[in-house]
DNA sequence: GAGTGGTCTAGACCACGGT
DNA sequence: CCGTGGTCTAGACCACTCA
């Protein structure tokens, strides 16, 4: 047995790379050629491969082999944390409150945004989420009651909107916004903070297939930064 | 020949468990049983099944089978962008500009980032980046000469000191923060904006190996969102 | 047309980890 | 222990695309 895998193959194709062996640009040798020099087969180097094209390191084309990315853009994958998390994750005690809520139609902006007819009705949400009993950030959020019909107040029990979501429609997809913010004076109110400091905002909305679920803000305390490495 | 291939079988699975056939945490079948409901090796299966893993929709372990994800969490990949990009994407003509630049010692906090020792020399960079001629994004930056003896103002060309940078030292890692801060004085002359403006701000710290490269803050208009899917 | 990557298969052995 | 995933191999055929 040869204890050349994929993934040690990758490896060390990749430090090759990295090390400068070859230009940004280059072709790099065909698999073949990598299977005779590591004593593998062709489909082992070609696993190996393909992980360095899907990490954006190389690009591989059909008779045109294989060469280092001419421009290497730094990628970075993260998981969209839950907010619980992340308080958690800072050794403090997390708590939610929702602050209000009702029945009824979304603004315009918002309607757009979920693609919803004007008669269709969502449930409206403000909640804070607090860390140690600080507010750590407050949520604003319209939730589509034709995708979750099952959705009520009561049905929360400890769990955040957002923890409830994840567990009711798992595998929503979804688009992301981050900007900076100045604190209206609601938010500035329940975040315990003066009129238009700056806060990180995230503005989501997700989606199940072709319907929305939900769209929501996210004001973060301005202690707050999302860290994450490329 | 069969024309299922790992990417199709995939995708079946894939719909079947966003579909709800199986609930969070369960176990779905092993790969031989797919092999033979889908007719296919179970090389194939084993693919597309690690495909899945990856993503995170499901975990897979020896002895212990394949299980739907008990908590997946939305996962985001996406591309550090060069601020060219950025403003090239909006239809908008890219500038940039040197504003201030000296070598020198950073500061204590930037040295400690950067895992500098104190008699380190550093180049300072200053530089705006303009749409249309309008301030898109202010700059500051340390490059630690030591791991880029190359550096030099002039060596820039048309290029920001990132572009260069990324062609100098590819395949560089780091670590990224996203914040929002105030608009400081010199902040908000060079961005044309009032003071305290809030601002959407990156800040990155790369390393090549285990010497750090650069170390920089940027600061994006107010108009500037960072959008991306999950 | 020919060379490169993309993929499949069947069979084999290994490694982990639950029973 | 033994069933599950992890991986390798050799050979095969296909699909793209460059010359």
């Amino acid at each position: 047995m040869n204890s050349n895998t994929h993934h040690s193959i990758r490896e060390a194709i990749r430090k090759r790379i990295v090390a400068g062996e070859w230009q940004l640009g280059d072709l790099i040798p065909g698999e073949v050629e990598f299977a005779e020099e590591y004593a593998c087969s062709r489909t082992t180097v070609n696993r190996a491969l393909q992980a360095l094209a899907e990490e954006g390191i190389v690009e591989r084309k059909r008779r045109g082999g294989t060469r280092v990315s001419p421009l290497p853009a730094p990628q970075a994958q993260f998981a969209i944390p839950l907010v619980r998390e992340q308080v958690e994750a800072r050794g403090l005690a997390y708590r939610t409150k929702v602050t209000a809520h009702r029945v009824g139609q979304p603004d315009e902006r918002t309607r757009d945004q979920m693609h919803l007819s004007p008669a269709q009705d969502c449930a409206y949400l403000e909640s804070l989420h607090l860390a140690d009993g600080k507010p750590f950030a407050f949520e604003r959020r319209w939730i589509n009651l034709a995708s979750v019909p099952q959705f009520d107040i009561e049905a929360l029990g400890e769990l955040s909107a957002n923890e409830w979501l994840v567990r009711k429609v798992p595998f929503s997809r979804g688009s992301v916004f981050l900007s900076a913010t100045s604190a209206d004076s609601q938010t500035a109110e329940r975040m315990q903070v003066e009129l238009s400091t700056p806060l990180f905002t995230m503005r989501r909305t997700t989606w199940f297939g072709d319907e929305s679920v939900t769209a929501m803000t996210l004001y973060y305390a301005p202690c707050y930064e999302l860290d994450f490495t490329i």
